[in-house]
DNA sequence: ACCATATAGGACTAAAGTTGTCCTCTATAG
DNA sequence: CTATAGAGGACAACTTTAGTCCTATATGGT
């Protein structure tokens, strides 16, 4: 578990779609014809992408939707926060004052670096990178900044 | 979003507090009254705990459970997998041939890639770190291993 | 031997969240 | 002025999660 809900998975999987056509403006039905994800889903997915500023869409008649920026400038962990809300392990990380136990919890504070730690991994990769070539492109992003070597873990399922 | 159900974060909380008392037996209503937290809840948590070999049982009149091992040795992912099965980010990646595009599908390998960033991330904090202090474990850990230097950013909250 | 205590395991209910569909309203191109 | 396409929201079916409870088994103490 600890997954994604399956509809931000495919707001990612429509992001990227947009993302291949660069700027072109496509419609949510021709999206949804591509991914092969139903029209009213696709259609829902890109209302609430429109609604977070990640696409801009253009009404009536020919009109559609594409990116807002470059798909290098948006970040899964961009996508996941459009469709989802803040990313938040725990509910006393979101909510403020929620947790009955709050005040003696040491747990907390290493919640909150987890927390961190997850979100850094969804920021370092684009939407551009999805739709190109996967694999290197992770590693080799590492020089920009934090979180470096960490070559042969894939498919390390736990 | 993207959170951990409640029950794995009680979970969490539960293996921290067997991990406070050492090596003792405590018994389920004794950690239910520790914690906070109901006690056939706590009962739940600690059976399937069990099962999966993080807590040794023992049975009768003076019974109770203790950390099967070192809490140095048990990683927050271990008790996550216990609890809600592998972490597994996306259906593509538990369920092997279960996505349609799977074929034509670039996305995938980069969502394995996120995947092991945050398997990572959740193995690198112990039960044993909630209880002690927070926050600098986690970075001075980092020299044991990969994604490092990640000094200021906490509370990023997207 | 017997009783009190405590875990094992699983059945079951209620609440919550997720998915996916649909309907009405508004904007734009031709 | 009509066909097309997005905006926004209501909503029902379905799936998960959370929490409770009951029976069987094991152990320690009297
Ligand atoms: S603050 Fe909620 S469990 Fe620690
Ligand atoms: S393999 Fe399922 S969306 Fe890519």
């Amino acid at each position: 578990m600890l997954r994604l809900s399956k509809l931000t998975d495919y707001g990612i999987v429509v992001s990227a779609c947009l993302a291949r056509s660069a700027m072109e403006l496509l419609s949510a039905s021709e999206v949804a014809a591509r991914t092969g994800i139903a029209a009213p889903t696709v259609s829902k997915l890109l209302k609430g992408l429109g609604r977070s500023g990640l696409v801009v869409s253009e009404r009536g008649a020919k009109g559609g939707y594409r990116l807002s920026r470059a798909a290098e400038d948006i970040s899964i962990a961009d996508v996941v926060d459009a469709l989802e809300g803040p990313v938040a392990l725990t509910e006393c990380i979101s909510a403020a004052g929620h947790c009955e136990q709050e005040s003696h919890c040491d747990a907390r504070a290493n919640f909150e670096l987890i927390n961190a730690a997850i979100l850094d991994a969804l920021e370092r990769v684009s939407v551009a990178q999805m739709v190109e070539g996967p694999q290197r492109q992770y590693v080799d992003l590492d020089v920009t900044g934090s979180m470096g070597r960490r070559e042969g873990s894939m498919n390390e399922s736990v």
